[in-house]
DNA sequence: CGGAGCATTGAGCCACCTCAAGTACTGTGG
DNA sequence: CCACAGTACTTGAGGTGGCTCAATGCTCCG
């Protein structure tokens, strides 16, 4: 009865059999999407709550110079927005970037769910925190470190966080980005993305190729990103 | 009985004079610090949540070669963290830049108040869902934003915030950054910063000194930043 | 009235950008 | 099995926004 989600949480909070039970059948309702589907575009009123079960999504903001900013990638088991229909409008977009199934929970039961049980209320609390955090981490990235720095500790993150969900081996998991997207999410020009991660590959630090990350020299990478993964709160190490 | 904690919370959930009485009570322990002060050290196991009720803080992080990044700016009424003691240890510091009454908030009644009241819990979860709505903001500027874009969005942002807890007139409120605290939280350089500030200033779009932002030409100003401010959800605009 | 912190200004430099071309792939239709 | 088109990746040359280093002025405060 578990899934990728279920799983996530309960990293979070001690949920019994009964409550895992019940976060399951509230993801029932899932949809098999396209990569490059949109779940979510900016001025839409949030109605349903999507949760990843499988593929990779990114939430998004376009600006008015066609620039377009990343703002979190979504993996298996992550809230795509906990909005709970809280907001009046999206101010950001929501889409998918491989192949994914997502599972789509009303409104309702989101909040049925809250209501009840508290320990499932903490666990989604606790998710928002930690996904605030990446949000801290991304800024101190973009505002503090080089471009060679902000790339790696990306890498460093997404890593751990495959890790975390049993998606990577000790030394490589997929990364279905291309080097256009990863300029959208660190803020930089594909051009120089591309020549970061030439320096990367020949210092034998990492290979970023045919959508898979190789980590060659694991510690030097994380020196370079000055990556400390506290804030990932990746306590449950589970490997499938 | 209200104050600038309850008020903030009541434009995110209806709630009775019971729950406001039961909030300020809540807030009853107030401590007055002075600028400077750290209420949270990186590396702590936060315990007492607390809340702003008069006074500006700011949350950063430092990095390995002596740089600030500030993360988030935090006005009367603000959560300062609303970790509920749930994190094993703080990701971030916290210190205030000017002198300040903070109110801490055990952790237990915390998570009394949010057993017992969901309106409460609604509020507080809102609250949380702007929070994050504004670091997505600073990442969308550090991201795709120049120096000058930067700063105009910082500005509208903390205008229209103090403007929402009635401190600001139609085109003034104060405003205690100095340069470096500014260069600190938009990713630049002090110098820099200083040269960004001359050119608004002699552009007549606003002039930022002695502790004041004072916004000359305020459609200039949007325009400039790219504001659109509905990610602040102020909905409740209240004038003192 | 001396010191400390902040604001201001100048000169030179470099990380990253822009523009532009060219090279792999990969799937698709003939 | 091959032309091809579309997309991603790669590389080069030159420009620039913001940085560094350094000096000076301003203001507040003891």
């Amino acid at each position: 009865m578990s899934n990728a989600f279920t799983d996530r949480l309960s990293g979070y909070a001690p949920l019994s059999d009964a409550d895992v039970a019940l976060l399951a059948d509230a993801c029932r309702n899932v949809r098999d999407v396209p990569a490059g589907h949109h779940m979510i575009r900016e001025g839409d009123s949030p109605d349903p709550v999507f949760v990843m079960l499988d593929g990779w999504a990114c939430g998004y903001k376009m600006l008015p110079d066609g620039g377009r900013q990343i703002l979190a990638f979504m993996l298996p088991g992550d809230f795509c927005d906990i909005h709970i229909a809280v907001l009046k409008e999206m101010d950001h977009s929501i889409v998918t970037i491989t192949p994914a199934k997502v599972a789509t929970l009303p409104r309702k039961q989101m909040e049925a769910l809250v209501e009840a049980k508290s320990n499932i209320t903490h666990a989604f609390w606790w998710s928002q925190l930690v996904d605030q955090g990446v949000l801290r981490a991304w800024i101190v990235s973009m505002g503090r470190r080089t471009a060679e720095e902000r790339i790696a500790h990306l890498m460093c993150e997404l890593y751990i966080r495959m890790r975390n969900i049993g998606l990577a081996t000790h030394d490589q998991c997929e990364l279905p980005l291309t080097q256009l997207v990863l300029a959208d999410a660190v803020g930089l020009t594909p051009v120089h993305v591309n020549r970061v991660l030439k320096g990367l590959r020949l210092n034998k630090v990492m290979e970023l190729s045919s959508g898979a990350l190789k980590i060659i020299d694991p510690v030097r990478l994380a020196e370079i990103a000055g990556f400390d993964g506290n804030y990932l709160h990746s306590r449950l190490i589970k490997v499938a």
